[in-house]
DNA sequence: CCATAAATGAACTTTGTGTTGATTAATGAT
DNA sequence: ATCATTAATCAACACAAAGTTCATTTATGG
């Protein structure tokens, strides 16, 4: 297990590493990859593995804490008074864009991983992610315990996984939109009811 | 691999196994689980495993392909006309009753194959039954191309990903509502839009 | 140029896989 | 109740991959 990231042949090692695992997630699933084939795709030796990496496991968890990493990171830029002032503009929010070019940028790590071959317990972590850095920002609305329509925490799964659904699809479909445009489609389904969304009520 | 489905020690047999693997599938997650590890805890020979199945994933397939066939019998009883005809009533819709029912019935298994530990490919072929039984049902509707808000397709993977995301939870909080109260959220929010399910506007 | 340390290669133990063949035990048809 | 059938057990096997160790080669940076 190395520490020291200044040496090249680490860094590029590593690196290789961790290309070669995506690589292989996307064309057999995680369940089905050893650290041998790993290493050959990689074009290392299998004992140069264990010099970083516990196991395959270990592998994938850096990887996902690193992208975690970079999504707190544009988190950080979320207000939610921003999203109140952009209420009823039809433009997407600027946040959402930039989460989606973030999302464009990994495009090879977020479409495995939230994938049919990926791991379901990086969903749960990117919808946690969702509750703790947006949702939660606005547990000042809902005072009104009661006579809401549907109970706040369900809603909020609702929307969680209907977001979570929009970049899956997105991602499958092969990014066949810009940000922008997926961005814009986020803030109409939020306005709008479904039934309105699909253009089937003014 | 057996065919007879007679004898009482292959049906005794194969339900061991399968329930030892939806329990172990709980504790430790589909990928780190052996065959000795699912037949030491159904209390049979590790050679008896593979008279019934080739392997772990061929245990987990036939599984499932028994739940997907429960949910197809069911969905048989959809008729889209049911649901138009339904438009604005304030009660839940009979048929998402059922299916909600179902999945208590098999709580076992959708909570486990849905959740964290579970199958991401699992959540696929869940999806594609809602979008070929429900959603496809209503393609008739949508022959207005242009000027939607929001194209049909991620309008789909929006509403799909969104129901996915309420059995999820449901089924993680250990069913803490009827069927017939969580399907009467589908029918709200379907009807509504986010922001007035929240209660936030009339 | 050279001390340091990363990468390689080979050997080794351990664990699980999937199969086989002989033996024991349960089943259901007579 | 008997008995042929066949499921389940048990032990042994070859094989593949995991994870470790250590001597050797190669690349790095001072």
């Amino acid at each position: 297990m190395t520490e020291n990231v200044n040496d090249p042949r680490i860094v590029r090692t590593m690196h290789m590493l961790r290309e070669a695992l995506l690589e292989l997630m996307e064309e057999q699933g995680f369940e089905r990859i050893t650290v041998k084939d790993i290493t050959s795709k990689a074009g290392l030796n299998r004992g140069t593995f264990y010099l970083h990496y516990a196991d395959k496991f270990d592998l994938l968890e850096r990887i996902t804490e690193e992208m975690m990493q970079g999504l707190r990171q544009i988190a950080q830029t979320f207000d939610p008074l921003d999203l109140v002032m952009h209420e009823s503009q039809d433009t997407p929010f600027p946040f959402t864009v930039r989460l989606f070019e973030y999302f464009g940028e990994h495009a090879r790590f977020f479409s495995v991983m939230l994938g049919p071959k990926g791991d379901p317990a990086f969903s749960v972590k990117f919808k946690e992610f969702m509750q703790v850095h947006l949702m939660d920002k606005f547990n000042e609305f809902h005072h009104s315990e009661d006579r809401v329509p549907v109970p706040w925490d369900y809603l909020m799964a609702y929307l969680i996984s209907a977001h979570l659904g929009i970049v899956q699809y997105w991602l499958e479909r092969g990014r066949d939109h810009t940000p922008w445009d997926v961005a814009l489609m986020f803030t109409r389904m939020t306005q709008l009811s479904p039934i309105q969304s699909a253009g089937l009520k003014k």
